[in-house]
DNA sequence: TTTTAAATGCAACAATGTTGCGTTAATATT
DNA sequence: AATATTAACGCAACATTGTTGCATTTAAAA
């Protein structure tokens, strides 16, 4: 009876599925973050719309993946290098202007002093510019 | 010939309408951001949802107001406080979980280090949590 | 192998954002 | 004040994105 994975906050047991399987294979190896409707496309018929939304919910629900909210509104999908599990996800995103990628710079922290009467339980850094292939 | 808005990219005149100041005054007095919807829902007969996304896009490329993107994807816009008129737009924003308001912390300037071959023209932190009044 | 319920496909729907075009009206010019 | 210019508008049509319900399939525990 060993868990193969869970929902880490429902302690619900999810189960590993052959798409579920292609499309972290397919974030885990990318070099930037990506959107559902590129992942629809490099998946092509994979498996229906529908289930990848699931699926992209289900990972970072398992706390697998995470989410990065891009400056247009984009929401991507990207995992994380680090080892540590449970993790507050505070490191910085970079967008580009020019080749559009969105990559995480996991060692940079940016620092902030806020009002001690807010609760930070979450944090979404985005800088966007040029990245070195593009300066 | 006094010119009295122009789009600072593209140095074209623009025009102030009736809808235009009534969008411009909502947003100067809210005391949190507002989506598009928000903005559809409060101004009721006003104008066209159409005119709304076209209104918005002039203010924010007259350099007016903001955009701020929540956590969540969706866009919201906002009034900055201080005089600079063009200006990086560098301070972080709040995004209470609860409450669902999104507002401008704008003495609250995060810092960080990034490698020089990066060039930042544009900035988006949002934190999320419970506000003041949530917790 | 059997059981169970998580995951899927599909259809239908809702929300959000975009584009083209004929009309209206803000503003500069006369 | 009248006129000319063209930005802004309303409307319809469309595209994209995300959600929900339900019957069927299938991963994984028993
Ligand atoms: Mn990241
Ligand atoms: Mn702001
Ligand atoms: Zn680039
Ligand atoms: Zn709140």
């Amino acid at each position: 009876m060993q868990q193969c994975c869970v929902n880490i906050l429902h302690m619900k047991v999810t189960r590993n599925t052959a798409a579920k399987g292609a499309i972290l294979d397919l974030i885990t190896n990318s070099d930037s973050a990506l959107s559902h409707s590129e992942i629809h496309k490099l998946t092509a018929d994979l498996c229906d719309r529908v289930t990848i939304y699931r699926i992209l919910d289900r990972l970072v629900n398992e706390d697998v993946i995470h989410k990065i909210v891009n400056l247009d509104g984009t929401i991507k999908y990207a995992k994380c290098h680090h080892a540590n599990h449970v993790h507050i996800h505070n490191h910085v995103h970079f967008s580009c202007e020019k080749c559009l990628k969105v990559t995480c710079m996991e060692n940079v922290q940016p620092s902030y002093i806020i009002p001690r009467n807010y609760k930070v339980n979450d944090v979404n850094f985005t800088l966007s510019g040029l990245c070195p292939n593009c300066l």
